[in-house]
DNA sequence: ATGATAATTGACCGGCCGGTCAAATGCAAG
DNA sequence: CTTGCATTTGACCGGCCGGTCAATTATCAT
């Protein structure tokens, strides 16, 4: 009778929910462990460290954010500007579910990880820092479409774009805080007005 | 032969600091102690607990942060719609120099104690909320205060307040993400035109 | 069937965690 | 000088932390 999913995988499925529910620090190994129905040895079988499972869960993710969330918020069906306002949505209710679900809101796992563990690891923070990059690269690539196809006026597309994702985590921080997934709808209105200009020099 | 300062009021200023720098989990009582030069057994004479030490923490320095940084930026001398600049520059500078210290940026206390804990301590998050909420107010005033003098147009100036926060409090998360100040100066320019438009029914 | 390897078990480790306590000391008022 | 309280000391606690390991069991290619 094999479980229907790896244990490799269980794990880094129990640890990403707890750790996005929670924080990297509050979570051990034995209460994965004991998630995911095995034994500490096994555990260590597959991850020679906590920190390697953590690397792990933020490359698993990342990918499951960029196809998953990301790219389903980014529809290229919908008109450029559109997707801006769709990722307001794709946030409102991924928050509200999980609040509906666990009574508070869990924010964003990368965002909450870069502050809980940035200073103290570069080398996670890098590779959260690459996650964030490549949401920014799917702002920029939304933002440069409308500019060709004349829907909004020519803008430094990169800038503009890192400036919409740090107002998108920015909200959900404030959110958060607050324990209320309204917020992001409430202020989710300026985020596509975000811009800004090209240098000239 | 006292010290300069009396051990609470050690014990919290060398907790701020580690915790601002590293996280709340992630920093001992021991660690505080040997730092503060003192034994466990005074610090749990002034602290009944660890989680009391960081609402002490939060209380002590949402007072100097209303009254030191957010103060300072929001400059009264100031055209109000400078100030919101300032604030930039204020954020920028104080990661600046931090890094140049430190060689990582810290980002800010109350986002990085909010996204750590919120989900974990009601209490806790509501009293980081509140220090969000009186920086809020800061910005919305100042908001309030260009409309009157007819500066800006008329807007929600509390939704734009907090939105102003809240891509504030983005700004930093990204800048720390990425481990540069210069994020926050690059950006820091979409800040004052952000605007939230009066709902009309 | 056999042998190698992958996976799993469960007991175990040193060390640190938050927290406690009785005893000693500092200090100020009477 | 004494009383009484605030402060500080340093040893101590149980429990959990991340991590190890030898032994067992499942898997699979030959």
């Amino acid at each position: 009778m094999n479980n229907i999913k790896d244990t490799r995988q269980r794990i880094i499925e129990v640890a990403k929910t707890r750790f996005h529910n929670r924080s990297y620090a509050d979570v051990g190994i034995k209460e994965i462990c004991d998630m995911a129905s095995i034994q500490k040895g096994s555990f260590y079988h597959f991850f020679p460290s906590k920190r390697d499972l953590v690397v792990a869960v933020i490359d698993e993710f990342a990918i499951d954010w960029a196809n998953g969330f990301v790219a389903e918020a980014f529809d290229p069906a919908l008109p450029p500007m559109d997707r801006i306002d769709y990722v307001i949505d794709a946030a409102y209710y991924w928050q509200k579910s999980n609040k509906d679900l666990n009574g508070h809101i869990p924010g964003c796992l990368f965002g909450n990880l870069a502050l809980e563990i940035s200073t103290q690891d570069d080398v996670l923070r890098a590779k959260l820092n690459a996650v964030f990059t490549s949401a920014k690269d799917r702002f920029r690539d939304t933002l440069d479409e409308a500019v060709e196809q004349g829907i909004i006026d020519p803008l430094d597309s990169d800038a503009t774009a890192a400036a919409m994702l740090a107002y998108l985590e920015g909200l959900i921080l404030l959110a958060k805080a607050e324990n209320d997934p309204e917020v992001i709808y409430r202020l989710g209105s300026a985020l596509k007005k975000i811009r800004i200009e090209l240098n000239k020099h």
